[in-house]
DNA sequence: AAAATACCCTAGTCTTTTACTCGGGATTAT
DNA sequence: ATAATCCCGAGTAAAAGACTAGGGTATTTT
């Protein structure tokens, strides 16, 4: 499979935040419980989406995390990016590797992962968190 | 990662059948070496392969595997689905799976992972054995 | 000031998957 | 007969995945 559950559920996290974009910081309890998830486990991968500076945290009382970009500035690459690293099919593919085919020369098989790459990257670099919204919304 | 060595592995070995479509079999041992793999590894992917009725097999002496059908009727989708089962980006897209979302209704992240299956789909479905081979005859 | 709320961080652990190896048996060409 | 080859069921070591434990630190409300 290629998504975990860092991906999916930071994914599902992520869509309470859009959610709630207007909304003032939401706390991760909230979103565990709305989302089923448990807690401990989101505080690692907000962790990851800070860091990557896809959130904004807020302390103390009152406090929680908001999207430091609106939906529509926010693509599913970004927060899958964040969280499951290097999406690619193979490592041959993948933009942080050394694009080293380690096998025989003109490895032929390698230009089908280039375009598997880049048909994934298509959805997943396109697809924002607004389009999510407005899809669901329509249901 | 989405593929594993199975599916690399694999893949890349069909790819020495493909090429010697019109030879006789091709014994296990002779794609080990040329590709530098496990030969015990390949025999395990090999069943596979036959099951799915990919390749033939001849046994004893003079034998090996051959393609079960020409390279132009065998797609990439055909093998690695062969060896790496479903390759869908998450478990509720998956074919053979219940299109079950665990989690709370209408699930909106859902339509993202079927527009990602589709257009893995559309690479794996429509590249055959004979598309890799005119491309890296053109190198 | 104190209590409560919530983020922040490092380990550790249990389970599953991956990537193989081992050792034998069956079949066929020479 | 013998060598080459496919066939098959176990087993195993390492890595990845999916978390939990338990402490700390910052902020806000009262």
């Amino acid at each position: 499979m290629l998504i975990s559950t860092r991906g999916e559920y930071g994914l599902r996290a992520m869509m309470v935040l859009a959610e709630e974009f207007n909304a003032g910081p939401v706390p991760l309890r909230q979103i565990a419980q709305k989302e089923h998830l448990s807690e401990q486990y989101l505080e690692h991968l907000f962790r990851d989406l800070r860091t990557k500076e896809l959130v904004t945290s807020f302390r103390g009382a009152k406090g929680g995390y908001k999207l430091s970009r609106p939906p529509s500035d926010i693509t599913v690459g970004d927060v899958l990016w964040a969280l499951e690293g290097s999406l690619a099919p193979m490592q041959c593919v993948a933009v942080d590797e050394e694009a080293v085919c380690r096998h025989r020369d003109g490895c032929s098989t390698r230009f089908v992962w280039q375009k598997l790459k880049v048909a994934m990257d298509e959805v997943l670099d396109t697809t924002t968190l607004a389009d999510i919204l407005a899809r669901a919304s329509k249901e």
